[in-house]
Parts: structure tokens; sequence; C-alpha cells
RNA sequence: GGGCGCAUAGCUCAGUUGGUACGAGCGCUUCCAUGACAAGGAAGAGGUCACAGGUUCGACUCCUGUUGCGCCCACCA
């Protein structure tokens, strides 16, 4: 058998073949669990814009989740699925069609949504295909797009349900505008840039004599400006509230209007008012019933017919323009430097315009309190918990939510007007209007943001509103895991839109994975090219190596910089497995499928049976708290360093039996199955382990028969006795192949000769050999001590002995300063106390046997 | 302006509720082609746990403040 082994482990022959396997005999369907329990995911749907990054590696923490469950005997379903993504996909699309020198508008709608469709074909596709190659382990029969029929229903009925309840309204209000995608955008989608600017300070004169200079960053926006104002405590503008100044260049009216909202100590304490293009100012106008005046057009360009130097430009130009106005008009009284940020569009990075448009929107605050409740009580908890308290703090000051987006693609509003002005949300497309029964209807050309149906997924995937046996099994679900960006974006609209429709929260736990930087700190993004692609490191080290990264640094919500070479070392730890399995197929192992013989396992056995036992309980606490990266260190240590550097090798030596070994390994694969499926699979397969799969294979439970504390003292010392031997031998002579070697010990194991001979083994020394005259080395390791037959310089060794002596008794002063402190020995716990009463009593032994040593040997 | 996170070995990170850092990987030094594995084995060197106070018998761990980096929120005109 291990003769047909490479002595390298090749993930690229095996990984592709196992998940085909799996996929075909529908392992990843939810089944029949033994447990009786279910455990659900909603996989976050990616957005079809592209291929995966190393983001959607980190979904990696979610098959972890699957994969154990499913090994725990629950029926376990994983609902993939993807995004439409609209504003970013038509920005895509747009981006395509601008290359290729035409537009959506010139090509139609009909031809635009052919190509969305094209689009969505081929990037869907290739994008499960990745996440195949990850070895996510979701049920793809049951694949949903949030474009799907049945999905559409969803939202339609979560629409018209809204509005018949008075959450949903349509009104002008002052919105985010990305004036390249012409569109409202919501606040969550605004992005602040920090930028050097320029404060300018304006002159209004004031009727009946004065003036009064108002500080701005955009000056063109005053032609919109009606009224100014000032906080209503400021002793500077007492005299002026109530007053009328003069808009320059245009001659308006502007009340001069008290308001808290105004900073005295900004610029000169008093503020033009522009309620068409500020949301301060829109507010502002609202208390005091300001007109309101619009001066953009759609595209960002100024729409102020009146002045034709202005009209149809570029806001930049405008500002030009309208300086150099003002300038001559002697209304602009100075300049500085001005530090602030500006809003720009998160799609596509145009400077944002705010204006007033009329809109669709979705009131919040009923919607918001009961979303706080189950947080703040316990039923959706955070993971890191940290993410609680933003997420009360966000939704308690939530605002409506602008669901309206003027794109072509997306979800359209469901909203019909008729000849007779009835307007009306309908959840099928209607023939006539409901109320008056007229024909011509026409529906709102609006699109729904793609937020709105994301907030349905948990559900709407599973085939709500019909009432499914889906639906009925296996929601709510139980773990969400996403990044922490889109907290608000989605997470948090998900737990209200579930409440409110089903009357139940959508999963029980919210893990917040950490964000994915490049090896210097910043953050993955195109224009900076630093991104990495999970199918190169894929190729390069294995799917398993991949994975092992991303469960081992992606909790705990912290961002994470990448570094391939620990994804290398992943693979080498695939290797190291291999290759043990390697070793002991060679000598003709299997897994035992029977319990094996308490009366045949000799210290050793019941030393490796004992820290399975115990790495098992470890990492199964692990996994129940969600913390990989614990689990992963474990299981390292006992594969490569505990079995395969020490267990292995007494096995070699006749001191160990293969049985114990292929039981151990064969749980070991167990354990790590959920992180690393592939290698574990393979192994487990070539063990001829019982069963079918390893991803059914039962969940490993600690055998406490094995766990034995004063074994496992002992196999330590013992280990650190090897350790001082084979230092001892380096440091004498590197090159000396077993040395004849004496032992002599109290200790229990290395009293008996089974004990020396593991010690032999392990430290590589002879202990039938003979020991020559004169060179030796002794090396003291408590109790024990093993004299070496090598050419070594005697007083070397004798410095050594007086150099540990001097550390001992430092130890044995510093000991007894603090056991002679009567604060520490009344304060401190008792069992505090009695640990460093007996590391004195040790320490001091362990002097009395190194000073008797160095009085017998030669001067 | 508010809130949060992070500062531990040259680098990247662990450190479970206070009791001498068992730290890990990479990198570095020395040795090893020995029948599983050089993507390996063995032995090492390397840390005033950002800084300053405080609480305590005892602080990397708790409290306060400072500095540096990062993130989130906000109506910075």
């Amino acid at each position: 058998m291990a003769s047909e082994m490479e002595t390298r482990y090749d993930p690229a022959s095996v990984e592709q073949r196992w998940y085909e396997r799996w996929e075909e005999r529908g392992y990843f369907r939810p089944g029949e669990g033994r447990t009786g329990k279910t455990f659900t995911i909603s996989m976050p749907p990616p957005n079809i814009t592209g291929d995966l990054h190393m983001g959607h590696a980190m979904y990696t923490l979610q098959d972890v989740l699957i994969r154990w469950h499913r090994m725990l005997g629950d029926t376990t379903l994983w609902v993939p699925g993807t995004d439409h993504a609209a504003i970013a996909t038509q920005a895509v699309i747009e981006r395509q069609l601008l290359k290729e020198k035409t537009s959506k508008e010139a090509i139609g709608r009909e031809a635009f949504d052919v190509r969305v469709q094209t689009w969505y074909v081929a990037t869907g596709d290739r994008i499960l295909n990745q996440m195949r190659k990850l070895g996510f382990s979701a049920d793809w029969s049951r694949l949903r797009f949030t474009m799907d029929p049945d999905y559409v229903q969803a939202i339609r009925h979560v629409f018209v349900q809204l509005w018949k309840e008075g959450l949903i309204y349509r009104g002008p209000r002052i919105v985010n505008w990305c004036p390249r995608d012409r569109s409202s955008i919501s606040d969550l989608e605004v992005e602040y840039e920090e930028r050097d600017d320029a404060l300018y300070y304006l002159v209004y004169p004031v009727e009946g004599g004065g003036t009064i200079t108002v500080a701005t960053a955009r000056p063109e926006t005053m032609v919109g400006d009606t009224a100014v104002a000032v906080h209503p405590d400021d002793p500077r503008y007492q005299g002026l509230i109530g007053k009328f100044a003069i808009l320059p260049l245009v001659g308006r009216r502007l009340e001069i209007v008290a308001d808290q909202a105004v900073d005295p100590a900004f610029g000169t304490g008093a503020v033009k008012v522009t309620p068409g293009h500020d949301a301060t100012d829109y507010e502002i106008g609202e208390r005091h019933r300001l007109e309101v005046l619009s001066i953009l057009h759609p595209d960002g360009r100024m729409d102020v017919p009146s002045i034709p130097e202005l009209d149809h430009k570029r806001v930049t130009e405008a500002r030009e323009a309208i300086v150099a106005m003002l300038k001559t008009a002697g209304a602009l009284d100075r300049i500085e430097p001005y530090h602030h940020s500006v809003g720009h569009c998160s799609r596509c990075g145009a400077v944002i315009e705010p204006l007033v448009s009329a809109q669709w929107w979705v009131r919040m605050k009923p919607l918001a309190e009961p979303a706080i409740k189950v947080a703040e009580e316990g039923e959706v908890r955070f993971h890191p918990e940290r993410f609680l308290e933003q997420y009360v703090r966000w939704m308690g000051n939530i605002r409506d939510w602008c669901i309206s987006r003027q794109l072509w693609l997306g979800h359209r509003i469901p909203v019909w007007t008729c000849a007779n002005g009835h307007q009306v949300a309908y959840l099928e497309d209607p023939a006539a209007c409901e109320r008056c029964g007229d024909r011509t209807l026409t529906q709102d050309p609006d699109v729904l943001d793609t937020w709105f149906s994301s907030a349905l997924w948990p559900f709407a995937t599973l085939g709500w509103p019909k009432d499914t046996p889906d639906l009925r099994r296996f929601y709510p679900t139980q773990v969400l895991d996403t990044a922490r960006e889109i907290l608000y974006l989605w997470v948090a609209r998900m737990i209200f839109m579930s409440l409110h429709f089903l009357g139940t929260i959508p999963f029980e736990h919210v893990i917040i994975h950490g964000t994915v930087l490049d090896a210097q700190g910043r953050r993955m993004s195109k224009s900076l090219g630093n991104g990495v692609d999970p199918l190169v490191m894929i190729e390069r080290y294995g799917a398993d190596a991949t994975r092992a990264w991303c469960a081992y640094f992606g909790t705990g919500g912290q961002d994470v910089r990448f570094h391939e070479e620990k994804i290398a070392y992943y693979r080498n730890f695939g290797n190291k497995l291999w290759n043990a399995a390697r070793l002991l197929l060679g000598r003709g192992a299997a897994a035992p499928a029977s319990p094996l013989e308490a009366a045949s396992l000799g210290p050793a056995d019941r030393w490796i049976l004992g820290r399975l036992a115990a790495a098992t309980r470890t990492v199964t606490e692990a996994f129940e708290r969600m913390d990989f990266a614990p689990a992963i260190d474990v299981l390292e240590r006992l594969a490569w360093h505990e079995f395969a550097d020490d267990y292995l090798e007494l096995m070699k030596a006749g001191l160990g039996s293969e049985a114990v070994a292929a039981r151990v390994l064969e749980q070991t694969l167990r354990l790590l199955h959920p992180i690393m499926p592939f290698v574990t699979e393979e192994l487990w397969q070539r063990l001829g382990a019982q069963g079918e799969t390893i991803m059914y294979a039962p969940w490993p439970q600690p055998d406490p028969t094995y766990e034995d504390p004063v074994l496992d003292a002992e196999m330590a010392h013992l280990l650190d006795v090897v350790r001082e031997v084979r230092h001892a031998r380096h440091e004498t002579d590197p090159r000396a192949r077993r040395p004849p070697a004496e032992v002599e010990s109290t200790h229990p194991l290395l009293r008996e000769p089974v004990g020396q001979r593991y010690l032999a083994t392990l430290a590589q020394i002879d202990l039938n050999g003979r020991l020559a005259p004169g060179a030796r080395r002794t090396v003291v390791v408590g109790e024990t001590r093993v004299t070496l037959s090598v050419p070594g310089q005697t007083d070397s060794e004798r410095r050594r002995m007086e150099q540990d002596l001097a550390r001992l008794q430092d130890e044995i002063a510093r000991l007894r300063t603090r056991l002679d402190d009567p604060g520490f020995t009344g304060k401190a716990p008792k069992e505090i106390v009695e640990r460093e009463r007996a590391r004195l009593r040790q320490t001091e032994e362990a002097t009395q046997r190194l000073r008797s040593l160095l009085d017998a040997s030669p001067e």
C-alpha cells in the first residue's frame, strides 16, 4: 500500500476526486441525523461581480462548523446562494459597455437585461466552482439566487405587507445622490474621505444696514440658499435674528433664523442654509419651514437657468465661477484652508451630492425596537461580544431607510399608479387598478435597494412565504458568519425582517470573521492590486492548507494580515500526516475495528492514548466556543510532535504498536476533518477505517480511561531527560551516533528497563554499550542521571555544572525571600504557597545532587 | 466630536477567569541523507510583555492616564 504512496502529499491529485464523490453521493444534503437536532447556516450570498477573494475563503469557518455538526450527528444544512448586487453589477456591465464604446441607454433596456442575465450565468458558475474548490460542503441542490421567481415572491410579499401596515411610504426627502449612478444610495453606502479643501467666507448684506458673514466649503450652493442660521444664544447675532439678509448675485431675501444645530465656534457662527443640498440644512429648513430649492440636475451639474455662467456647469467649475463673481461683487471676505471629509459613493467612488428627491422609505422605529430587544436579551448572540454594543447603538439611532434606487438592474418596486392617481402595491402584476378598475397602470420606475432583498435571505432561501418543510425544519438557523463591514447593512436588517415577518430570530449566533489585509496591513483592493486569489493558494498549497489558515486566523473578528508562508506551513502539516500514514501502512497497519486490549498496552501506548483523549476534549471545547485556533494548535502538537516525533519513534523500536498508532491517527484525522477535509478523507480511507466517508464518521469522544496525569508527568520527565541528553551530545560531539551511556534513576518510569529503552530510543544512545574510560559527560535532570561516553572536555562540563548550581542557588534565594514574606504566606492562597514550598524543596534537592556530583568529578 | 480594537522574540501572532512567558510558526546559528517525511529530524540563540502611575503579598493579565497604529459611528456648514 505504502509503495503506491509518494513521499510527498499532492493535494491536487486528491481534492478534486473526493469532492466529486462527496457531491455525487449526496453527502452535502441534510440526511437523517442521529441526534434529532438540526444545524443550519445560510451562506452569505457573494455578489456576482467577479471572482472570489480571501474574504470568501473565510467562509471556511462556516464549513468547519457544518462538517463538525454533521459528524456530531445533527441534521446539517448549509444553504448556498448568490446575490444580484444591483448597483455593483450594473456598474460592472456599464463599464463593459463603455469599453465597447456604447452605453445602456444606447442598447436599451431589453438588451441590457440580456447582458445582465448572461453575466449572471457565467460569473455565478465560476464563483460556485471556486467554492467547490475550497471544499465547501454546501447543499448545492438548494442553491438560491436573489432574482429567482420564488425569491421575488418573498420580496413582493414583504413590500406589500409593510406598505399595508404603513411602514413603507414615498416622499421627498434629502438623500445621498450618486451623480454617476444617478441613483440614491443609503447612508451606509457613503464612504467619507479626508480632504484638504478651502473654507470660503461670504458676506451677505442685511436689510436695514450691516452685513452677516457666513463660512462655507461649498460656495456654489449659495444660489440655493433660503436662510441664514445662527445659534439662538450667540450674543453676536441677537440683534439680527428675525431680520433678513440679501443673497448676493441673486437678490433673494433670506431670513436670519436661530437654530440649535449651529455651532457658534465654527467659522463666524453664522451659516448659510441650503435645504436642498445639505442634510443638516434640510433639517433646519424643516424646523423653520424654509423653502427648498433644487439647483442640481441628476447628473450633478448645476441647474441654475437664471445665471447662465453657472447653468449646466460641473460643480467644481461652478465653484470657481461663483467665487470669481462673488469676489467681483465684493461679497467674498476671505478663503482659508480647510480640512474635512467628503462623502463618496462606496460603489463607484463619485462624490455624493445630497439632494432632495422623492424616494421610498421604510419606517424604522417600530422595526428596530424588537430587534434591539432580542440582541440585548441574548437571543441573538454576537461573537466577539463587543459587536453587540455596536449593533444596539446603531439600531437605537436608526433613521428611516431609503429603499428605492434609480437603477435599471434590480427588483422593481411593486407599486402601480392608475390614471385616477390610485397608488397601490401589488403581490402580482395587476391588470387593473384594485380601487377603480382602471387599466392604464404604470409601475414605479425605481428598483429596490439590494439590501432590501438580502434582508430576507435566511428565510426566503428556505421557501418563505410558502410554508415549506425546509422552513419548518431548518428555521431559525443557528449561525450567521459574515464580515464586519456588513453588520448594519445586512445582519441588522435580517434580524428585524425575520422578527417582523416570522416572529422569530433568523439565527442564534452572529460570527464576525476578520478582514484579510495584505502583509503590510493594508486593505486588499483592486486599485492597490494587492488582493490574493484563494485559487492560486489552492493551486500552490492545496485547499486544506488554505482552509487551515482561514480557520486559524479568521476567528476573533480581528483583522488578519496575509502571509503566504503560513499557508505553506499548513501544507507541510498535511504532508506530515501523509507520511505518518505512509509509515503505518508500510508496516501493514490498519484502523482497528475493535477496542484495544488494555492488557497489551505499555506505558507509551497509554501515554499517547491519554494525549489523544486530552486533545479530543480540548478540541471539542474550542469548537463549542467557535474558537478554532487553539483547536488547531492542539491537533498540531498531538499529531506532529507527540504522535509523529515521539510515539512513532518508540513504535519503530518495538515500544509501541501499529494498532495503537493506527487508532490514534484515525481519531486525529476525524478531529481534523472539519478543518482539513481532503487529506483526512484520503488517509482515513487508506487506513481502512469503518464507514463510507469520514464526513459521517462520529465525532470522537475523549476516553477517560487513558487520561492519567501521573503517567503524563512521568513521560514529561522522560522527555526532559531525552532533550538534555541530546543537548549534551550535540554540545560535545554533534556527529556522535548512539554513544554508550548509563542511566541511574529513582524515577518510576526510568528505573524500569522499559522506560530506559524509551530513553535509549528517543535520545539515540546505547545502554548496552560499554562506557569508554575517561571522556564522559554526565547529565542530571531531577532524580535521573545519565552518564555518556563521549569525547567531551570535562572542564567545560564542570563549568556548566557550576553555572547550573549558581542558577539553582539564585532560585533558592528568590523562593526563600518570598516564603519568608508574611504578606505572601498570609494572603496568597494555600495551594500557591504550597507550590512554592515544593518548588523550594525540589530545588534544594537538585542542588544537593549537583553538589555531590561536582565533588565527585575531577577538578 | 463620540465609541471600539490592537501594541508580547527580528517578522506574523497565541497566551482560558492575576501566581516565575511550557509560547507557536517563519527567519537566524549548529548538527543530521538513519527505511515515513529535507515541505523532514535534533539541539540552540533571541522577550524590561508600548510608556507612566495605581490596586495587590504578587500585574503581560485588573484600574487610570499617555503615546502610536487601525476600525466604526456622527447633521465638521
